[in-house]
DNA sequence: GTCTATAAAAGGATAGAC
DNA sequence: GTCTATCCTTTTATAGAC
C-alpha cells in the first residue's frame, strides 16, 4: 500500500514540472494556485518549495526549457540542400515539433506577460534567435533567386504565424494526418514566397 | 475642483469598460482585480457592481461586443468583384480592423479559457461565423478557377493566422506604413492560394 | 450612484516537527 | 523531503448609510 505521508518517491521534481505545465496551459498561470499544483502532484503545498523558490521561477523554467529545446532541436536538423529544401525542412520541423509540445507552445506565447522583465528578455532573445533562423533561409533564397519577397523580416513573421496556427485547430482524430497538413502548409508557404 | 465622493459624472459605465479592456489586455483577466479596475476608473470597488453583476460578465461583454462589431463591420464591406477582389478586400479589412482594436483582439484570443462554458460557446460561434466568411471566398475562387487550394478550410485557417499575426509585431513607428504591410500580406496571401 | 465596512474564501510563502 | 500550521495579503461580492 502506498505511503500517504513522508513519501520519497524520487520523482516529485519532474511531476511538479509536468503538472505545472499542464495546469498553466489549461487554466493560465495567474489562475493556478500552488495548492492546486501540489494537489495534482500528490503532496502538500509546502513541499513544492523544496523544488522551486517561487511560482515565477516555475513558469520561467518551463518556458526557458521549451525555447532551448526548440532551438537545439532545430540546430540538429540537416543543413544540406538549397533554400527551398531548407524552407520545406523548417516548415515541417516547426509543425511537428510544435504539435508534439502543445502545452509548452501555448504557455510560451500566452504567459509572456507574467514573466518578470528580466525573465521576459531572456525568453524573447531565444524566440528572436529562432525567428532569425527562418529569416536567414529567406535571405539566402532571395540572394539565390529562389525566393521573391519584398521584405524577409515580414515574410518570416507571416510564415511563422501561419504555421504556428496549426496548433489552434489540428486534432489527431481529424480527417487529415499531420503529414498531410505539413504538406499543405509547405505548399502554401512555398508559393507565398516564390514567383 | 472635482468632487471626490458621490460623483455622478454619467460616464462611469463606459469608463469601466474602457479600463477593464485595457487592464485585461495588459495583465490578463485573472491577474486584474475589481479593485484595480475601480481605481483606474476613479471609484471604489463596490460601485462597479452598479454596472455589472460580476467580473465574468464584464469579460464576456467585452468579447461579445468585439466579435459582433467585427462581423458587422465585415458585413458592411462591398461585395462586388470576383474572388480575388474579395480576398484582397478581406485581407486589408482584417489587418486594418484588427490593428485598430489591438486590445480587443488580444483579449478575444487570450481570455477564451476564462469564459464560462456557455459564454465560450457564444463567442466561438461568432468566431466561426467570421472564419466562414473567408472560407466562402476561397470556395468561390476554387469554383471559378481563380484559386487552387486542396482544402479551403485549412487554407482559411492558415490565412487567418497569418494576417492576424500582424498585431504581434507591427508598430506605427516602424519603417513601414500599415498600408505597406497590407500590400505585402495581400501579395503573399494571393500567391499562396493561386497557381 | 457611490461610499464605507465587512464577510468569507483563497492566495503565496515560511517555520518547525518528524 | 514532506507535513501541519500559520502569517499576512488579497480577492470577489454584498449590506447598508448617504
Amino acid at each position: 500500500m502506498a505511503r500517504t505521508s513522508g513519501s520519497h518517491s524520487g520523482i516529485t521534481g519532474p511531476k511538479i514540472l509536468q503538472e505545472a505545465l499542464r495546469l498553466f496551459a489549461q487554466d493560465g498561470y495567474a489562475a493556478v494556485s500552488m495548492r492546486k499544483i501540489a494537489a495534482e502532484v500528490g503532496v502538500q503545498a509546502g513541499a513544492l518549495y523544496n523544488y522551486t523558490p517561487d511560482k515565477q521561477t516555475l513558469l520561467f523554467g518551463l518556458m526557458r526549457n521549451h525555447m532551448q529545446q526548440l532551438t537545439e532541436a532545430w540546430a540538429e536538423q540537416p543543413t544540406d540542400g538549397g533554400p527551398k529544401a531548407q524552407l520545406e525542412r523548417f516548415v515541417r520541423f516547426h509543425i511537428r515539433f510544435h504539435h508534439a509540445r502543445r502545452d509548452e507552445v501555448f504557455i510560451a506565447y500566452m504567459e509572456l506577460r507574467n514573466l518578470t522583465p528580466e525573465n521576459f528578455e531572456i525568453i524573447e532573445a531565444l524566440r528572436r534567435g529562432y525567428e532569425n533562423e527562418l529569416e536567414s533561409i529567406l535571405k539566402a533564397g532571395v540572394a539565390s533567386g529562389d525566393f521573391s519577397v519584398p521584405d524577409t523580416k515580414i515574410a518570416a513573421m507571416a510564415l511563422i504565424a501561419m504555421i504556428t496556427g496549426v496548433n489552434t485547430w489540428f486534432r489527431e482524430t481529424g480527417r487529415l494526418s499531420l503529414e498531410d497538413v505539413e504538406t499543405i502548409y509547405w505548399d502554401m508557404a512555398r508559393k507565398s514566397v516564390t514567383g
